[in-house]
DNA sequence: CTAGCTCAAATGTCTATACAACTAGCAGAG
DNA sequence: CTCTGCTAGTTGTATAGACATTTGAGCTAG
């Protein structure tokens, strides 16, 4: 058996740098690792050998090796504890965070084939809740847009957009049906949409949705309210989409909370 | 007006360094510059003096200072463009990881108080779409767990939990009513439960759970399929979870995707 | 046999410096 | 006026070395 203090490197001979080449070496050698992790030649709890040795191997600064181990721990694929080594953590699962996608991305993403009916699309004044959260004073107005969303062919989901006038004048010009609202918003108003909050829940849906998406009788529906906002944490849009409940199910992926070296923020 | 290229540093006489405090100083570097965004100093789009005066300025090397500023940008906080300098780009919404929780610690999280009442404890041999998610053989069995969950003393959900035996021998000597399943799993088995993947869908309860749950003839359930896994990628446990459609939503943060410096697993 | 000490080995922190690559703006040639 | 190229300023990459801190194991004294 090898010792863990001192792991066979032969795996790491295959790692070929080119210190000439555009790609800086500590992304040379991050990139190289990583790929040997994926591809099976070092399992999860491996015991990597000790820095120096690899900087000897490499013949690299230690600081530029680190730089490559930083980005490898970024990535959650290796841990180090002072005074005992680095080993391999990466599990089948990399760690993922969430991603603001919009209808279509999100369907293309699953191999379908999105669509998209436009319902009616009006400017009207919106309720005290909405101007609330668009920070609007009582006479600005908002675009509703309600569209039919479906899925190779079929109904999926129906959605009710709201956008504030303000952040995206004549809106109407655009064919909301065929374009992608958040492809317009990006870059034909310069929005520059960084996250969002959903919050899914599951309704009963009203005779006119059941009608609208083809829904048998006894049939629940997936609602999902979602805000987002742009980089500059102003509030964007506000959609309320219900989804067919035996057609499309929202899936998540969360981990275990790793310790933040910055202070949380001071909200409770 | 102040140009682009010569900020004011004002701001940062405030931070004070201890350079024989324990804790390091590109951390405190950089939990100086984090308080001085939160605390309103410095605004989103505010140009960040070059890193050579913030270096004289607090008599450090330039390495030290980037490691800060690499934890500032690791978090989102800040954004630098060669050539150009470093602008300050964090918005209201902290950029914020999915964090996998037990449903104590959810309820706890939301300001309510958690219970739960055991149903049922079994030692099954369980389907073959269970066994080949576990990686089981034909006789290795599976323990099922259905627990009644109560928020402040109302029923919210029914939880069906399936672990293998192989993974807790001995799990019914706990009491899994009174104490938090993920604990035991993790105190009393050492298993360190890293990420979980949900798929949330709606349905219609059936008439068991209507009556289990309370719930009046026309309502919906979220029902919440949950696969955990452990920090070495072994499949640990697969819940369906039943809640209350009028008393329960999932919330989900979202995030545009950030570019990753490694290249991303080659599944398709 | 055990408790405690010592020591080697590993990662963590920090310095001082050098050069590379990129950007924006300015000056000068045409 | 326009285009080119130069230049100052900025972040990115990399080096070589020093000391600090933590861990585990082995040795020693009791």
């Amino acid at each position: 058996m090898v010792p863990m203090t001192a792991q066979n490197i032969s795996p790491f001979f295959s790692i070929r740098l080119d210190k000439d080449a555009p790609t800086p070496i500590y992304l040379q050698i991050a990139e190289g690792i990583s790929a040997l992790l994926t591809n099976g030649g070092l399992p999860a709890g491996y015991v990597l050998p000790p820095e120096r040795a690899l900087c000897e191997h490499f013949g690299i600064s230690r600081m530029t090796l680190r730089q490559a181990m930083s980005l490898l721990d970024r990535e959650g694929l290796i841990a180090s504890r002072r005074g005992m080594g680095t080993i391999v953590t990466h599990s089948r699962l990399r760690k993922q965070q969430q991603e603001l996608r919009s209808f279509s991305e999100e369907i293309r993403g699953r191999g379908g084939r999105p669509e998209s009916r436009l319902i009616s699309l009006e400017l009207v004044v919106a309720a005290r809740s909405v101007r609330d959260f668009f920070e609007l004073r009582d006479q600005q107005k908002v675009y509703e847009i309600l569209r039919l969303r479906l899925n190779d062919g079929e109904p999926l989901a129906l959605e009710l957009v709201r956008i504030p006038e303000r952040l995206c004048p004549g809106l109407e010009r655009f064919d909301v049906a065929k374009n992608s609202l958040y492809q317009i918003l990006e870059e034909s108003y310069g929005l520059r949409l960084e996250n969002c909050t959903e919050e899914i829940s599951a309704e009963i849906p009203s005779a006119q949705h059941r009608k609208l998406l083809g829904l048998p009788k006894n049939t629940a529906v997936l609602v999902v309210n979602r805000k987002t906002f742009s980089d500059d944490g102003r509030a964007v849009e506000f959609t309320r989409s219900t989804f067919r409940g035996d057609r499309y199910s929202a899936v998540v992926h969360s981990v275990r909370k790793k310790k933040s070296i910055l202070k949380a923020p001071s909200s409770p």
